[in-house]
DNA sequence: TAACTTAGTGTAAAATTTACACTTCCAAAG
DNA sequence: CTTTGGAAGTGTAAATTTTACACTAAGTTA
């Protein structure tokens, strides 16, 4: 007989992802669509997530979980905060949807959140379990979730762009080459902000993080854009020497 | 029969404060003093913390529980995140510690940390309930704590630079009237670096968030220095207009 | 009255930030 | 083949901010 260890559900902690992509135009979030009776379709979506096993570690469990959901493997996550309202899982259509899955239904939970950032274009989303499907989402379109979905989303979203000004977090939306007009439309699009291109440039370069690379845009309808890598062993000097803060 | 509810400790949630106080020389933190054999002193230090109530939101329990250990109440807290780590409980001097005070001691536990910035001379920490003792600790001199304490320690000490730079939470930690000298220590203390008198003065006067204030140190043997006032009115102009970073 | 301690002050050079407009290169349309 | 549309790419001057740096002032104590 296998020797497994059984997996218990630890029936007062959750945790739940937001992952966050973009497709060179706007900022992205995955979100699963569940089944059940639903006012609006606002309350049919939320957040991958679910109850941990008891011997389990936080980070683990969300990784598991959202591979479960939307068949995202082996992402970096990074931790939110806790989310532990007495009344988070107040709605009344929330309520009879967990009575549909969970053994016990009416335990107090509260949610450790973790977000990620990814390349779309790397992940296919593949709803599973609970989950009818699993998408991307318009950030700037959502204007409520499940549960307490929607405030745990917008603290992401803040932590993200507080992040952003001082780390290179954002070149995990972007593939391992991109042109710097992209890369600009990624910080406008987190930060909710035009910059100014030639002064974006200056700053961006100036810093020696970004190598360029020979190659060029192809068949795009436009002067072709040169192509440029995000040079870690650059970055980390930099950072070493001090630097925490991008400034846009 | 007054109607009561009773309150339920739930066995996996627990809450920890880091409450931060300055001295006008170094940073430190409180810290409780628990009854039991530990081989060396630090074993026996730890964050004011305990399990929550099922029917209590987190930060609310935070407050209880500060308050039942420590004596200080009505503590505006921030989240610093959660710690849970299966083994996070795996010192054996801990668990037979937990078995002297808990219900259920072997329960997975995580916990959900918090902080604080307080001026010392406004409290005087009581130990009470577990706590034999509660005093200020010199943060630079701990090395480490019961539990996993020391590294949510140090994480709320990260969180806490950071927050210092983009907002002017250190001025919880001074009194209503303080000189720039004192503030200057402040930043040092927790920045752990010493910065140029000449240009934090003028930096800071610059933002016109200090109130001169009529009134002069007395009984110092020196110059005696000119009182200023955190002028909130005015800080929440300048947020407004944007700025988010002090750039200490 | 001398010694000690912290308060308080200014400047010049360097670096950074800001605002701003035109030419280039490609594909697609006509 | 020519025109048009669309993003790429580039420089400068002015203003602001940052940096490094040393002495005098005003109290108390010895």
């Amino acid at each position: 007989m296998k020797a497994e260890k059984i997996q218990q559900l630890n029936p007062n902690v959750s945790v739940d992802c937001v992952i966050f992509g973009f497709d060179f135009e706007q900022l992205k979030v995955l979100l699963i669509e569940r089944e059940g009776n639903f006012e609006d379709k606002s309350q049919r979506l939320a957040l991958p997530g679910d109850l941990i096993f008891n011997s389990e570690n936080l980070l683990s469990a969300a990784q598991r979980v959202l591979e479960e959901l939307t068949g995202l493997k082996d992402i970096f996550l990074k931790q939110v905060g806790a989310f532990g309202e007495p009344d988070r899982i107040s709605k009344e259509t929330d309520k009879q949807w967990l009575r549909s899955i969970r053994a016990n239904p009416d335990a107090r939970v509260i949610t450790i959140a973790y977000y990620s950032l990814v390349q779309i274009t790397d992940y296919a989303p593949q709803a599973n379990s609970f989950a009818t499907s699993a998408n991307w989402y318009d950030v700037r379109e959502i204007e409520d979730l499940a549960f307490d979905h929607y405030s745990i989303l917008r603290q992401a979203l803040d932590q993200l762009r507080m992040e952003l000004q001082s780390r290179p977090v954002g070149f995990n939306l972007m593939p391992p080459k991109f042109t710097l007009g992209q890369l600009q439309k990624m910080y406008e699009a987190i930060l909710g902000k035009s910059l100014d291109k030639r002064n974006f440039r200056r700053k961006i370069l100036k810093l020696d993080i970004l190598a360029p690379l020979e190659e060029k845009q192809q068949e795009v309808s436009h002067k072709p854009a040169q192509y440029f890598m995000f040079n870690e062993e650059n970055y980390n000097k930099l950072r070493e020497s001090g630097f925490d803060n991008f400034g846009f």
